[in-house]
DNA sequence: GCCCACTATCTATGTCCATAGGTATTTGTG
DNA sequence: CACAAATACCTATGGACATAGATAGTGGGC
């Protein structure tokens, strides 16, 4: 259901064809959302049925045309009344705990294995996110930038607040991950090799 | 995929009924895995067909009968085999920190309920997962108590250790996230009211 | 001018999961 | 003993998502 919320915020910056939208969520975005794009422009289709979105075919080469979507008011007006209503939290199916709750069952190399390996996608994810504090510190990012233009000057220091607001608790919650594994190693290391 | 994975790691430590493992889901496991019943039965005689279980018609009053399940052999290997295989991350889906980086669109009143829910939330699992940590310290945790009962005096320790590992690690997680909701609270005074 | 990677869109299948029911028996409580 | 609550198991429907394709035009490099 937050699909069609995800791609309300990414439109109401700037319009873009369902291709456009499957790039973002395969880049940086993908990290908080993600959908494939068989399920991106179904999505759209039903979301222009039903107005919160408009299509246009524009041109593209001497031939062809793509469809590029904006939101309509409708669709500004369904988006807000999202953010303003409280989110629910639906069940945790956690698949990285569940395996550290039996861990026991595993041998003590891929034990630790895992753990490393936990670190070093967290580790990837601290990176990406690193850097995109650093984007928008620097102003260095497209995406955040053409957002901010949209935006009347008084809103933008808002606006970019917010921004870093959410990588800051991605980057904590990674750290988190993190520190959570390395202890895991030291617990291997205290309890040596299994009887 | 990790349905079956979770069903056999919790009929490991002793049989149970489909009925029996729906239960455990809705308590206290439940933070970790999830599943309705409508899922859990059929999940049980698919894998009963490819012979990991073995369900056993046992009498319950005095026409009924229920079914309790065991692991089998095969079935040990299979989980084994899964513990000892690489966990592959599959790709985010996070609506919270989705509505934070669009904060912005929100009422202020809203923004600041929703990080107080996001607060309240986590307390909430941190509670739980707290009592947990208690429970696995005193020897108060029945399922635990019965899984320690399966295993060596010399794993003991171990399983213990790792149980607890794993509770901690939700913890930290809990309280990473509390921090940051709170840190939206204070970065809300300091914007104030919206222009 | 050919080839190839990219852009752009679409369909089809299957699994996982949520939700909402249904039925029958048993057990505990007043 | 009646009755409610719990136990036990089941089906049906629909949405969300993964995966794996198909098709067709575009743009750039050699």
């Amino acid at each position: 259901m937050s699909l069609r919320y995800a791609l309300l915020a990414l439109l109401n910056v700037e319009p873009m064809t369902g291709y456009d939208l499957h790039k973002v969520f395969e880049s940086s975005v993908g990290h908080v959302w993600y959908a494939p794009d068989s399920q991106i422009y179904p999505e759209l289709r039903k979301m222009e049925a039903e107005g919160l979105v408009r299509g246009e075919d524009i041109p593209w080469g001497k031939k062809a045309t793509k469809r590029r979507y904006h939101v309509t008011p409708a669709g500004t007006g369904d988006f807000e009344a999202w953010m303003n209503s409280p989110l629910e939290y639906s069940r945790v199916r956690d698949p990285a705990h569940l395996r550290a709750a039996y861990l026991e069952y595993a041998a003590p190399e891929a034990a630790r294995a895992q753990l490393q390996a936990h670190i070093a996608h967290h580790e990837a994810l601290l990176r990406q996110w690193n850097q995109k504090i650093e984007e928008i510190d620097t102003g260095t990012s497209a995406m955040l930038t053409r957002r901010l233009a949209t935006l009347p000057a008084d809103q933008r220091q808002r606006s970019r607040a917010f921004k870093r607001f959410a990588y800051e608790g991605l980057i904590a919650r990674a750290e988190a991950e993190i520190a959570w594994a390395r202890s895991g190693l030291r617990l291997l290391d205290e309890l040596g090799p299994e009887a």
